[in-house]
DNA sequence: ACGCGCTTGTGAACGCGCGCACAAAGTCAG
DNA sequence: CTGACTTTGTGCGCGCGTTCACAAGCGCGT
């Protein structure tokens, strides 16, 4: 079997998607760590810096073939490489962004998006009054030219309000978009072989909201 | 009326974390069928609104004692009240917002969080040009006056750049905040008594993205 | 009053993921 | 070259969460 065999495989082996999800937050951390120069790594310390356990660290590596070395640790350039590799950022990725209020132009800014090899490459918008807008170095365009910015591969991300979110949500799929990311808090339906995530940035604080409540009934003021 | 709370807090057992998640799901499918004038509603219905598993759902609310008809479902509003009692709603509860760009506006501006008794009650940032300014009815406050707008039980919500997301992470466990929320792509680190969540904007896309690649592989042009 | 059909609540089995703990493997000093 | 130390990779047991499937319960029509 060849080099070029066995790592097919590996990228054929599934990984676990508790794993993958993990998978963005050692990449945060090891470019931070890279950035500070660090060129080697244990997994005691990388896992310290990503605030997670050192042997679920080890066990997730495992599985995208990346060896460490024993006694020494990882090397963080080719650990970089091999993450970004996996999750499919080292060729460049489309993403179109629909909904140019505050939340989308928090998102065209982040930071996190490009330097991960993840820039946002169109924003579209419904509202005519913001056709042509700069923001973050791309031009804002209306939603019904949507068709000529979705390529094959694109993944739409919608930053809608929660009544226009399926909308817009159809027309990405009637584009062909089929990986969609949605911030408008509405259940959204779509064809079975799209892939469909959401983020509600309202329910990680319902759930504090709910610890909280907790302790102020344990101890009573 | 306090003594009653925790005599039903304590009698009912231990919910499970992931109920606790899913919680905020089902109270805004729930807030959306009580606009609609729905009053009664199957586990089956609720569940597709919800866009989980009918027998999961049931299961989750068995553990917040709030019993439904059999044969006939459970009502709307009285789910709507004891979801919204359980996660600590229904008694307004402080929210300190700090970092007042793109995504704290969104979040100021965030339909989600007033309409579920989350209302933010202030909002922080360090830039003295801010200070002053009214978005969404409050007016900005600089960052110093921190222990001022903290009361026991406030929470808190960092949406600042990374780079100072720890200098306020500490500001507000100084001024006795417990409860933290982190929208700064970066590790925080807080004492044990303190419960801290994070939301990372570009790992669901970076989840995709990931899946995206997975296709192609499966499928090569 | 009474059974019929609908829906809830839950017992039990299954599968996944987590973390411990250790063997394998490599480095480095002398 | 050898031996001691360090760190990886992983087998295994455990606990949580999900799902199926069904008995128990309630309303409604007759």
């Amino acid at each position: 079997m060849t080099t070029t065999e066995i790592a097919a495989a590996r990228r054929r082996e599934v990984i676990p998607e508790a794993t993958v999800a993990r998978l963005p937050l050692y990449l945060r951390a090891l470019h931070t760590l890279a950035d500070e120069g660090t060129s080697t790594i244990s997994s005691e310390a990388l896992a310290e810096a990503a605030g997670v356990n050192s042997a679920k660290l080890r066990k997730d590596l495992s599985h995208l073939g990346s060896y460490g070395t024993r006694g020494v640790g990882y090397d963080v350039a080719h650990l970089i490489t091999s993450i970004s590799h996996e999750l499919g950022l080292s060729r460049r990725c489309s993403v179109v962004l629909v909904g140019v209020g505050n939340l989308g132009r928090a998102l065209a800014g982040y930071g996190g998006f490009a330097s991960r090899g993840l820039a946002i490459d169109a924003l579209l918008d419904a509202d005519p009054a913001l056709t042509g807008e700069q923001i973050a170095g791309l031009t804002v365009r209306h939603i019904d030219d949507l068709p000529e910015v979705v390529v094959p591969g694109s993944i739409g991300v919608i930053a809608t309000p929660a009544s226009a979110a399926q909308l817009v949500c159809d027309l990405l799929v009637g584009a062909g978009v089929t990986s969609i990311l949605n911030f408008a808090p509405t259940v959204l339906s779509v064809p079975a072989d799209v892939d469909l995530r959401k983020v509600d940035l309202s329910i990680e604080l319902q759930i504090l909201s709910f610890h909280e409540h907790r302790k102020s009934l344990v101890t009573p003021a």
